[in-house]
DNA sequence: ACGGTCATGGTAAGCGCTTTCCACGAGGTA
DNA sequence: TACCTCGTGGAAAGCGCTTACCATGACCGT
């Protein structure tokens, strides 16, 4: 006796509308019940019975019951998606790719925030695998911390043991991923400045143990390095991944620094700290001063002042892609998402000395 | 026998690993298992079993099946958060108030995106009623078309009967509700106008069947009205709740009533699409010739130039409280969330003529 | 007419838990 | 000593589905 039926408030025990009581009214098994309901594997039934069964559900007005179905078929259709903050555009605009995706794969997805500790991040992924989700998708960076990494992916290897399937969103070495190239667009954005006229280039980063930051700061180096130029440590700053890291960074960058004539954000949201930095703390002029280029191209780039330019990643994409990828709607060999530098107004030709 | 074991490539049956493998590895009965790994209600087990249990478990790597567990309490911990979408800064923030609330209660949420389709959302509270998610959330207002909210409500009903709590962010007479104050906002931001000598507003509004931009043009009006002005239809236009429609609906305000003098927008990122619309595309300046003021003080209102006048509603607040509301860790009777007026530099006094 | 195929309906054995009983021994009380 | 009450452990009956397997009858070819 697990359960007391609910009772109305007149008294008459109704219980819940269960497939039983759906068959029993359509004067059926509950196979032949299921059958009609839940479209039995290859089995077909009579157009009678079928009929009458479909009427008694609606006038019973029968709802799954979903956990029921997952403990039968031991199979949910239930993604989880984890994500540093839903607040932070970045991973919303991937969380609205993912939704896209479900919807028109009937799932739902289950949604994480970690707020940034990896200790969150794997305690989630250890419900989402009791949830016995289909799939996970990671986006947001792993960490280079060993330890914490390590943990993760036997968390995740359990996962996968279980029959679960998962895709990380930008590289992460755990399993299939929607590849997002991070060191290209980096170098795409310091290629630019240098053709510009920039010799003297900073970085505004986010938190150094990220691998997004250091894919992004490694391809920004490279192609510094490849033009004949050079980025030293002391020209980069890391801070928070947010629009006051950005500003405290800048801020910094430029006390250290002040001969730069470009920064390189390596996010939107410190971007728009660095703008408010330059221009409103230090009354510099951008991109007359100093110009400054961001990362992500979030929908509200476009309305910074001066308008921001940026790399774009395919976020949404990125988004709809894993999810297809876990449930393999889409072949395994798409060819990557490209990435792109959009030009607005916040870089201009490096000031005459 | 529903289904197959799963195997290890080696080909030894393995399984999952279950409370019944944890228990006979231990040598107690399921029962104690159950007990020890699951907090059996009011229970106690021995010092010796308890340890013998969590060893095996940990041994093991035995992970609980959520869905049996539903199936067995016919309760889950899911709570399911409907929104219009994601990326939507306004939606944004709620979830993420939700989702720090949900951490607290150790409650998963499971979020779906309507995508503005009434349609969809009354499929998504059907879907997550099979779910037996333990609470609905519906952030976003509803519309004005009666069969479709009737529709809605019918299904809510449904779920509140099947012993589900639902909350409403922003009201919609729905049950339990977090009440955000849109008609009181409204009222605030056109009373600052007024006081800055500004007799001929416009609003830039959402959709019209929203309840939403309903309440909020309503408090506009009557607070207009009270300090003897008035808000003709002819001075407010409506369009979609995104940048492109805000800046349309400028571009057609200002057409229709060159005069006026400020324009108020139904939200934030409508109110990007108006500051673009009037000082790019009109080339006038804000708050010189216009003053703006807009709605919802999403983050990245202080970034746009000018830095946006505008009514901050606690949508994080609202978050959280809609999911302590639903598992009533809070009491019904806490004073209602404020919206208060932040004044920053897109508001001016009125030009003299 | 007979064995063989199909198509279709039902039976019942689970899926992995929770929880109600029941059993049993230890201590307390009268 | 007989009778209770506790504190603990286990047996087993579900929870609401899915699905292998069996039964039945219709239809076919030979």
């Amino acid at each position: 006796m697990a359960n007391p039926r609910s009772t109305t408030r007149a008294g008459r025990s109704t219980g819940a509308v269960t497939l039983q009581r759906v068959a029993e009214h359509a004067g059926v098994s509950i196979a032949t019940a299921s059958r009609v309901l839940h479209g039995g594997g290859s089995r077909t039934v009579g157009e009678e019975l079928r009929r009458r069964v479909e009427s008694a559900a609606r006038e019973l007005g029968y709802v799954s019951n979903a956990p029921a179905q997952a403990l039968a078929r031991s199979a949910t259709s239930v993604v989880g998606l984890i994500v540093h903050d839903v607040a932070d555009p970045y991973f919303a605009a991937i969380a609205a790719g993912a939704m896209r995706a479900a919807r028109r794969q009937r799932l739902m997805i289950m949604i994480a925030a970690t707020f940034r500790d990896p200790e969150l991040e794997i305690e989630y992924v250890r419900s989402l695998r009791a949830q016995r989700a289909r799939a996970l998708l990671l986006a947001g960076s792993g960490t280079d911390d060993r330890s914490l990494t390590d943990r993760l992916a036997a968390e995740l290897a359990g996962f996968r043991e279980d029959g679960g399937r998962v895709a990380c969103i930008g590289e992460r070495g755990a399993g299939p991923a929607v590849p997002l190239d991070h060191a290209g667009g980096a170098a795409r954005a310091a290629t630019e400045l240098w053709r510009l006229g920039h010799r003297r280039i900073g970085v505004v980063a986010g938190p150094a143990e990220l691998l997004t930051v250091q894919q992004r700061l490694a391809g920004a180096r490279q192609a510094l390095a490849q033009l004949g130029g050079e980025l030293p440590d002391s020209r980069v700053v890391f801070a928070d991944f947010t629009r006051a890291g950005g500003r405290e960074a800048a801020l910094e960058l430029l006390a250290r620094e002040p001969g730069l004539t470009a920064v390189l954000a390596l996010n939107d949201v410190m971007a728009a700290g660095v703008l408010a930095a330059v221009q409103d703390d230090l009354g510099r002029a951008v991109p007359g001063d100093v110009s400054v280029v961001g990362f992500d191209d979030v929908p509200f780039a476009v309305d910074l002042r001066p308008a921001l330019t940026t790399v774009r990643l395919p976020l949404e994409e990125a988004g709809e892609r894993a999810v297809q990828l876990v449930v393999e709607e889409a072949p395994a060999d798409r060819p990557p998402l490209g990435v792109s530098l959009v030009v607005r107004d916040s870089t201009g030709p490096a000031p005459q000395r």
